[in-house]
RNA sequence: GGGGGUGUAGCUUCAUUGGUCAAAGCAGCGGAUUUAUAUCCCGUUUAAAGCGCCAGAUAAGCGGCUGAUGCAGGUUCGACUCCUGCCACCCCUACCA
């Protein structure tokens, strides 16, 4: 066989330009029959220029109100998905890593939507807290205003709130984040502190709620207790001494103590030492320590002694019977057995107690009555307290000495240091660098520091006899935790926490409901939480601050109080993990198109960064299992964390000291990429490890981005002529090569489905990248280009191909659209036929394409042997034979293999070959000979025929071409 | 210090329950096309590499042997996969008093 057979002529296709001059000069009549041709023609554009395309198609979504159409389009829909929105942080510019967020949270809900469940979105931002009271304050000082009242500072507070959540509000929806952002939730609002309440209201009604004097986290430059989550770990400095405790009775003798914070040593009231340890008695000179045997090598090198002489050993009987003097304070100490936490490692074996500054060291004071001691006042400066005889404490020159540190160094401790050495008590002094807690805001270390503070109790006894604790690890096993160690973390996280200090010194926040009698005695009672819940409904929280006691109390007070009349309110506000932790009750529950099924308060999927599951996980399911009954969410997402090129950890010191060029925030990228481009780069990586930044791989996913847009525009160059209404062509009408292209489609939307159903993004994109390279780009397309191109426009092989082409652009848009949502839809737009104005709007529902068995073997063996042929086209192409593949014939000797290919292989496989004659010939072995191509190329459609020239009405076109033109 | 996670070409992502020769795409290199043209097509290198063959030598070629999924071992006929130890990075945690 010489050519493959032209498909029948259809004579009444709409062939363009037929009325020829016959004398046209030859080089105008090539331009002629190029016109002839069915070149693919678009508007869209090559070039996606999303920078300044995006926000038009932003601008059209929103004045069509895409997200309100996309909702009523689905409120019907028998399925619900409700991801509800952790809400970030009302302050600065949106951050890289939030956009992260932000991007999968709308993938998620995009992909939901496609596949026709209603997944509302209602945004949130987390308003309160120190560090916009903070900012606020700063700038008031520079104003001026030194000494503002707290309503005052609330409201400046507020604007500064409104002000960030508006500026990142314009930086998600340039995102491309789709959601209710007219109406989003903010814990400001004056419902959503109501809801807070009435949640708090059921809490501290079922006894979870306590008052107690315990140490805290404090930070001196905020003056207030901060949470867990408020402190960060940096390298610190410390100064580090071994303290000569005199023994009492035993002159000469001595405990020797080791302590990084001496600013601690005036609240010492006891030496804890772990019975477990040998102790010995050791001479120096003239005086004798005690010491941990174990540690007594690394003392005694520390301390420099030349030669020293073991006198004794001692156990812990010995030493719980001894008394020591207080170095610089009027008072003696005992020796407690601290077993739990007096390490052998470091020190001295001896670990100096103050209960009101550590939490071991509270917790051994409780054992053995002594007084929760913390002489610090609020501006971290040491005093004088109440819970000791003045003679008992320090000496008047330590009063007033300041802990914060300045340049590394603490007046406190320089003061305390001072009076060791005056009497000869400090034995060795050194710098000593760990890791020591910071806060968050101010960067400075914080100190443990006990006062009178709020409390829920995490052990608290349930009418069933369970803790409370032990019911949070149950509810845990009821949630799905993605991936499935996210169930460990948390549950460490819940295991061992602390009881929960609720309370803050701070102004910018939910004031607690809390009244205090002229006595100090502490009134927190449900009722009047809950009639406070209601006054700050109506007028808003800044009338905690603005109005009297008695005119507060006159307001919430229940009509059958018996109880004591208050004196004071509480300056206290909420911990702000109590505000985000309350937004199942003030959101989900509330909202009516977030509204669970099972429980009001129920949604089906929480998703944050893995951090969380210290934080807002945690805080949301205790607050929502102490005051509702269960987990607020069914499925909880995690992403990992974003990390540069070099997988360290995005810091803003880094940043501060230069170590990126350009700001990490979301805004930079999108200016300089798109916003595609980065939902792209989202999408791209396995988000549940850590997630790597950097220009290289925006570049390269920049990269693919370009050629999934090249297919989808050359899909679309080719359908200006189709109207699927009209020229459609039934499945099994479609040519052989259509219906491979639908088969290899079909596997792909299956597979894309199951990975947006599993949430595996990346191999969402990994899949469609490739198919748009392999697949489509390097077999679909190049070979159907001769059939479009040249075969009459109506002809029923181009209309086949067409229909797969307008099949492939329709399924690629929708698949793509929960990633690359504006050029999905700016793509969708240019198909011919599209079911839905917008592809967010669209119903996905893959149509999938079933081939024959026989059919499936057959498009095997014929890809598999144009493999095989291809390199030896390439040779001859080298060896200068060739020049492209048309002026090519190629004769395959094929075995047996051959038997029982389905009809018309042998036209397919030319056409996938893209030579212009194939010869097929039977033998033992494969072999493929490349000669020449026969006969003279045709103008028109460049394939060489023997046949060019024998057609008088156009001797430079041949057959099928001459018949296309319409002789 | 404790808990958890991760580690596969320069980059990203795959690889049934342990099973051939570790896969694909991108990037790189070389080439072609100009009827998708700031696109697309073809070929090809690279996962430490070493040894060997061919050759006067170089370039190139061959692929016979060993090796190769962070490193080092182990179990097994066979390990990316299971086990042990280490290293690096990330997250969480910790008052090292």
């Amino acid at each position: 066989m010489a050519r493959v057979q032209t498909p029948p002529i259809n004579h009444h296709a709409g062939v363009r330009n037929t009325n020829r001059t016959p004398v046209l000069s030859r080089e105008a009549q090539v331009m002629d029959y190029k016109n002839t041709l069915n070149l693919p023609q678009t508007g869209f554009p090559m070039k996606a220029d999303l920078v300044a395309r995006e926000p038009e198609r932003l601008a059209k979504w929103e004045q069509s109100r895409l997200y309100e159409a996309i909702q009523s389009r689905r409120a019907g829909a028998k399925d619900v998905f409700v991801l509800h929105d952790g809400p970030p942080f009302a302050n600065g510019d949106v951050h890289v890593g939030t956009a992260l967020n932000k991007i999968l949270k709308d993938i998620v809900i995009k992909s939901k939507s496609l596949r026709g469940f209603r997944a509302p979105y209602v945004p949130g931002w987390d308003c309160h807290g120190l560090p916009i009271e903070f900012k606020v304050s700063q700038e008031m000082r520079k104003a001026g205003d030194e000494a503002a009242d707290p309503a005052t500072i609330r409201k400046a507070c507020e604007a500064y709130a409104r002000r960030y959540v508006d500026l990142q509000r314009d930086q998600f929806r340039r995102l491309g984040v789709l959601g209710d952002w007219g109406r989003p939730y903010l814990t400001l609002d004056r419902e959503y502190e109501a809801a807070e309440l009435r949640l708090f209201a059921d809490i501290v009604e079922r006894g979870f709620v306590y008052r107690g004097r315990k140490p805290v986290y404090w930070s001196i430059p905020c003056r207030t207790a901060l949470a867990e989550a408020e402190v960060e770990y940096q390298d610190h400095v410390s100064q580090s001494v071994y303290v000569k405790f005199p023994i009492v009775g035993q002159p000469g003798m001595f405990l020797l103590i080791w302590t990084t914070t001496p600013w601690t040593l005036p609240a010492n009231l006891a030496v804890a030492y772990n019975s477990s340890f040998f102790y010995s008695a050791v001479l120096v000179g003239q005086e004798t320590y005690l010491v941990s045997t174990m540690l007594l090598d690394q003392v005694a090198k520390k301390a420099g002694w030349e030669g020293y002489q073991i006198l004794r050993s001692l156990d812990g009987s010995v030493l719980a019977s001894l008394e020591y003097q207080h170095p610089f304070c009027g008072r003696t100490g005992r020796l407690l057995a601290g077993d739990s936490f007096v390490t052998n490692d470091t020190g001295t074996g001896f670990v100096h107690c103050a209960p009101g500054h550590g939490m071991e060291d509270y917790h051994l004071g409780l054992a053995h009555g002594l007084p929760v001691y913390s002489p610090v006042d609020d501006e971290g400066r040491l005093a004088l307290t109440s819970d000791l005889p003045v003679a008992q404490q320090m000496p008047a020159e330590l009063v007033g000495k300041s802990i914060l540190e300045k340049h590394g160094k603490s007046e406190a401790n320089e003061a305390v240091l001072h009076e060791l050495r005056v009497r000869q008590l400090l034995l060795h002094q050194e710098n000593y660098h760990h890791s020591y807690p910071h806060c968050w805001r101010s960067k400075t270390p914080v100190i443990f520091r006990a006062m009178d503070q709020w409390f829920i109790r995490v052990d608290h006894l349930g009418a069933d006899g369970a803790t409370f604790r032990s019911r949070a690890l149950a509810e845990i096993d009821r949630v799905a935790w993605i991936p499935d160690w996210g169930v460990n973390r948390i549950k460490s996280a819940v295991q061992s926490r602390p009881d929960w200090c609720i309370s803050r010194q701070r102004s910018w926040g939910v004031p607690i409901p809390a009244f205090y009698t002229a006595a100090g005695e502490a009134i927190l009672d449900a009722r009047v939480v809950r009639r406070t819940a209601d006054l700050f409904e109506k007028h808003g929280s800044n009338i905690w601050y603005e109005r009297t006691v008695s005119e507060l109390w006159e307001w919430v007070r229940p009509a059958d109080w018996t109880g004591p009349v208050p004196s004071t309110r509480s300056g206290d506000t909420l911990d702000v993990w109590i505000d985000s932790g309350s937004s199942s009750a003030a959101v989900i529950a509330r909202r009516p198109e977030l509204r669970g099924r099972e429980q009001p308060f129920q949604c089906d999927m929480y998703l944050e960064g893995s951090d969380q599951h210290r934080g807002w996980f945690q805080s949301s399911l205790l607050l929502s299992l102490a005051g509702q009954g269960g987990a607020p969410y069914r499925t909880v997402l995690t992403h990992g964390f974003m990390v540069d090129a070099d997988r360290e950890k995005i810091s803003k010191s880094k940043q501060g000291q230069g170590g990126y060029q350009k700001p990490q925030t979301a805004e930079r990228y999108v200016k300089e990429y798109g916003a595609d481009v980065l939902r792209l780069w989202v999408a791209s990586q396995d988000f549940r490890n850590d997630i790597v930044v950097s220009e290289e791989r925006l570049q390269k996913v920049g990269e693919t981005y370009r050629v999934i847009r090249n297919a989808l525009r050359y899909q679309l160059s080719n359908l200006y002529d189709f109207d699927p209404a009209k020229h459609a062509v039934a499945d099994e009408s479609l040519t052989g090569l259509d219906r491979w292209i639908l088969g290899e489609f079909a596997a792909l939307e299956a597979e894309c489905v199951r990975a947006y159903d599993a949430c595996e993004y990346h191999v969402v994109y990994q899949r469609v990248a490739q198919f748009a390279a392999v697949q489509l780009s390097s077999m679909y397309h190049d070979a159907v280009k001769d059939r479009l191109y040249t075969d009459p426009a109506g002809s029923v092989r181009r209309r086949s191909t067409q229909t797969a082409l307008h099949r492939l652009v329709s399924g690629l848009c929708q698949v793509l659209s929960p990633v690359l949502v504006f050029t999905a839809d700016e793509a969708w737009e240019f198909i011919p036929g599209r079911p839905a104005a917008s592809v967010h709007l669209s119903d996905w529902t893959p149509r999938g394409l079933v081939r024959r068995e026989s059919e499936v073997r057959t498009w095997d063996w014929l890809f598999a042997t144009r493999e095989r042929v291809l390199p030896e086209l390439e040779k001859a192409r080298q060896a200068k034979r060739i020049g492209k593949a048309l002026e090519a014939k190629v004769v395959l000797t094929l075995p047996a293999e051959v038997e029982g290919l389905e009809a018309g292989w042998e036209d397919a496989l030319r056409e996938l070959l893209n030579v212009s004659q194939l010869g097929v010939g039977r033998g033992d072995a494969f072999a493929a000979e490349i000669t020449s191509a026969e006969g003279t190329k045709c103008e028109r459609c460049w394939h060489w025929e023997t046949e060019v020239g024998t057609h008088p009405a156009h001797p430079t076109l041949c057959g099928r071409c001459s018949a296309a033109v319409g002789a």
